[in-house]
DNA sequence: GTCTATAAGCCGATAGAC
DNA sequence: GTCTATCGGCTTATAGAC
């Protein structure tokens, strides 16, 4: 038979788009862009990806799995325990606004070009908004505290703090007040603490 | 002698313009699609606006106008009580965030589309951002508490996440929870009252 | 209305494995 | 030689600008 398909190439085309569509935004990168920063030709990305729609879909779609499992693992040592969990959850999403590149968040960033897009990649980046809102919304539930829902919008509110303030200079500096107050927050509503200023 | 120049022709475009950009972002709105919807011929705007950029600047530059004058008139009542300022600072922008087609923060989105752009939209959108944080940092040095820098940080995260969360369906919802949250934390900074939950 | 640049997507041409 | 992965130029649509 003839020539067997070069292996990983799918791969170093999604890790190149993904690349260049989070750091300058979907609509400011073209399919020649990739091409050339891929080192590939048009035939080979649109053999493995019929459109740019497409692509962005998978950009996304790779992007959610890896924060999936960057949460999963932040959470794992928290174990059953509701109020360690936020607390990793926001220092996770601390830690990553601090790395350098970081541009905010990739999904929200998307939504912001792309406001009334309900085709894949918009429900791919407004379904990871919605679940993980949901996964706040279970652990706050969890904590049995008499005002589930404010204390829920307030965390949320400071998760989505990091991810804005993230995308411009002073990016990861918001952190460390955010996961504070983070446990401050559990800390008062669950009555297992005192804020440092009153002890 | 010629026609007059119609009175409010350029206000015209830039509010058509304004709308367009902010609803859908601005990339995805061409020069065609505001001509349309302003009703004007090609080269009427552009003789009032050179160029797309140009365009773009007017637009943020004008929506920065407003905005400045929402935020004085918001806190026009605290007088010279720095705490009644950043309460009223943060109300305001939740205010604005439960306003039928908020779509989010005018800069914070701009800057999403154009995470490179230094020309002068990219210009007026970090600085507006730059001065609102300044004039949030002036407020809080102002409360002579002990860490300004922390108290800051924190009301800046949750302005942040006032406008990163009005993007999406659930809007203005969490800006009742961010309004007290500010009230709260600068109750407990300047000693000056204690949370809910100790009373 | 027209011109030009650029972007998405397509297809003939090339080349490497059998 | 044949077959297919891959390449790079080509077409068409659209946007900015005059």
């Amino acid at each position: 038979m003839a020539r067997k398909p070069a292996a990983g190439t799918r791969d170093r085309i999604i890790n190149v788009a993904a690349s260049l569509f989070y750091r300058s935004g979907v609509r400011a990168v073209g399919m020649n862009e990739i091409i050339d920063e891929a080192g590939c030709g048009k035939s080979l990305l649109y053999g493995h990806f019929p459109s740019k729609t497409e692509l962005v879909a998978e950009y996304l779609q790779v992007t959610r799995r890896a924060r999936d499992e960057s949460a999963q693992r932040a959470m794992h040592d928290a174990g059953d325990d509701p109020a360690a969990a936020l607390v990793a959850l926001t220092a996770e999403v601390a830690r990553k606004a601090r790395e350098p590149g970081f541009r905010g968040c990739a999904f929200r960033n998307y939504l912001a070009e792309f406001p009334n897009g309900d085709d894949a990649p918009g429900q791919i980046a407004s379904g990871y908004l919605r679940d993980t809102r949901s996964q706040v919304d279970g652990l706050v539930k969890r904590l049995g505290v008499a005002e589930p829902r404010i204390l829920a919008d307030r965390i949320w509110l400071i998760i989505e703090g990091i991810y804005g303030g993230g995308a411009r200079p002073g990016a990861g500096r918001l952190g460390p007040s955010a996961v504070s107050l983070v446990e401050e927050l559990i800390n008062d509503a669950t009555g297992s603490g005192r804020r440092s200023l009153t002890s």
